[in-house]
DNA sequence: AAGTGGTCTAGACCACGTA
DNA sequence: ACGTGGTCTAGACCACTTG
């Protein structure tokens, strides 16, 4: 329960502790409704303004969403989402418009050094690594492979189903009940390969920009890494420091 | 004066206004003690809740500073600042370090095109332009080209004066009254130029990563462009989406 | 009309820093 | 001891959405 008093820690972290808990096991689903702000504090034995204070903070990580006269909501991935939050690729008008993809392979291997690392898993552990390209307007502008662990992601791009949506978040949310909160991203510079020169139909050795993604949970597990390689012909990252 | 009733933005966004128009004209000088809640509530006739929650914005805008026991202050450019808020290179074990920067030239000249587009200014109004290496640890890592107008920034670089800080941010602050507050960047895959190659002991064609920073003041006017282009050999530009 | 979040108030008490 | 920001309460009224 809510402990008060000297040392402890203040009230509304401890429910804002609770609600993130009872999002992060599942007890409300992404998309659901949760409880007024005023039957929480019944529940809950605080006043109102604690409560929202709580939930004010919770809004502010994107973990719920307020609609007024309606009600307060788990936060999901809509395409929205994918695109003014996740993607961060627009061309050089600043104009942001979703690629659409294309699966090259899906393949069960196990986990190299590299991927066993930055997924927190051990080295040889099952994974699901896809290539795909995506494409705007036509033109192949970036490959992606991404990596999952094959656990929790079952039978994803299984009995040769390259059908993988585009905004592979929603995927992860509604069939595999794992929510992306987060990504830490790196960015470098590096030099197009054969096999990436042929694809994006460019020189080999033409400077390509790496995102290298790994994306976690709400607990911070890492449940995807993502390598990108993007031509920056006619397109950059944008980034915007407040 | 403040404005409530039907139609009326809410008061506490009109104090946020307020404040950041305080901030902003200079009233409030970066570093300086702002009036306690309770006298700005006395002040303005309304309760310090409301003027908390106006604070409580700006304070997340990195406008203020709030300091328990001490008061509320005006935010400015520490290097703290500098290397956490709006430095995003760090090296492949994730430590943050500040490079040292030396200058290579410093002139002054009519802006180009490209710089009076992004600077908002007519083409051909005077600017400078600086051009300096930074180096980790000894070895040249980027290579910058800075882009102020020559107005605000007066006599900066003058007199054979090369002798340019490592933040530049707090010079212009402290020297000029500008206080940057936010800045857009965009990140790109470029081949290092002769000129570059040379400088940071590459082979010319060596992809760098090209990042492209226009820094804002507090009402959007943009002060300053950055062009730097870094070897992301043994460091990589680092970003975190929540 | 009823229920939700959004704003605002007035006042209490705590934690912290300074003098 | 005093003044600052930080937390918490109880209650009022507004704005919005839905039945």
């Amino acid at each position: 329960m809510l402990t008060t008093g000297k040392g402890s820690i203040s009230l509304y972290m401890q429910i804002k502790d609770l609600l993130t808990a009872r999002v992060g096991k599942g007890e409300w689903l992404p998309g659901s409704i949760i409880p007024s702000e005023i039957n929480l504090a019944q529940e809950l034995g605080v006043s109102q303004g604690t409560v929202r204070k709580a939930i004010t903070e919770l809004v502010e990580n994107n973990v719920l969403t307020r609609r007024q006269g309606r009600g307060t909501f788990v936060s999901n991935h809509d395409t929205h989402r994918a695109l003014f939050h996740f993607f961060h690729i627009t061309d050089n008008k600043g104009l942001k418009v979703l690629p659409d993809s294309s699966v090259l392979h899906c393949r069960r291997k196990p986990a190299s050094r590299m991927e066993a690392s930055k997924l927190r898993l051990a080295v040889g552990t099952n994974i699901i690594r896809i290539e795909r390209v995506r494409n705007f307007s036509a033109k192949p502008t970036m490959v992606e492979t991404i990596t999952l662990p094959a656990r929790p992601f079952g039978d994803l791009g299984r009995v040769g189903n390259y059908d993988l949506p585009n905004t592979l978040y929603e995927l992860y949310e509604k069939q595999y009940g794992i929510t992306i909160h987060s990504a830490d991203e790196q960015l470098r510079a590096v030099a197009a390969s054969r096999h990436e020169a042929k694809i994006l139909k460019l020189e080999v050795g033409t400077p390509l920009l790496e995102i290298e993604r790994v994306a976690l949970t709400l607990d911070k597990t890492p449940v995807e890494l993502r390598i990108s390689r993007c031509s920056t012909r006619n397109h950059h990252y944008q980034n915007t420091i407040f």
